[in-house]
DNA sequence: GTAGTCCTTCCCCCAAGGGGAAGGTAAAGG
DNA sequence: CCTTTACCTTCCCCTTGGGGGAAGGACTAC
């Protein structure tokens, strides 16, 4: 099928999909006739498969080390396993990292008035020498 | 005095300071005759605000803001308090996209056994049909 | 014939700088 | 005076994950 159809059914854009093929982690047959790519069922469903390891927040690089994984059937699970709790490790970091932001801006703000007067504790905060 | 020493007392570097004056958020004095960025102490306590602004997960065009608002004596601290508050929620908006994020990876990992085997739930999750 | 829709490659754009090259300048040391 | 060192300057490419759009080829429908 065409790269539309394709795109449509792994429920990406036609722009993404052709990343993809770009960075070789999708890579169609090419029609030598019309040079357009020809996608396979095969390939949507490694199209699928990437749009939702995206979803979960893999990068491109680690998407291509799941596909990898993925399409060899004798792969330990437990690579895919490592795969997972590092990417729960990085979750946890930056889950940790924004809540202790949101915690000093929340102080901030309740700290401040928020009406029609200059004086406003969070530019206090933000200029001060701390 | 010079970029290098301007970017140490502010605690960024060189290239994050040259960065703010080509666009204009934090612009010194050129010396005439070497060219030389010449930076003043106005200019210091504008690159420390900027620098707590943008570890506070500010945006650079956010930090432009608020550096306008710390700079108007007279600005209504509201202003500031809304750019905060609306900061606290994109955070919180992250926070639960995150929270959910690892909920659901967390969950396919201790179903998965993590040996030599090559059934794989995680996997199974990625290329099902969901 | 031509309108519409699909496809191709190519190039520039985003945030927020980082890395490094090529070259000017100033101060210290011999 | 000459050289080394440590600054500084501009310039250009690199990052992530594509998006936007131009220019042009291809196919179907009318």
């Amino acid at each position: 099928m065409q790269i539309g159809e394709a795109a449509r059914r792994a429920g990406l854009t036609v722009k993404t999909v052709r990343y993809y093929a770009n960075i070789g982690m999708v890579t169609p047959r090419q029609d030598a006739v019309t040079g357009y790519r020809d996608y396979g069922e095969d390939d949507v469903a490694k199209l699928q498969f990437v749009g939702k390891a995206r979803k979960f927040d893999f990068s491109v690089e680690e998407c291509r080390e799941l596909l990898g994984l993925y399409e060899d059937r004798n792969r330990p699970s437990r690579e895919v396993k490592a795969l997972t709790l590092k990417k729960i490790g990085e979750i946890d970091a930056r889950l940790a990292e924004l809540q202790s932001l949101k915690d000093e801006l929340s102080g901030l703000a309740s700290a401040c008035d928020g009406d029609h007067r200059p004086d406003c504790p969070i530019l206090n905060a933000l200029s001060g020498g701390g």
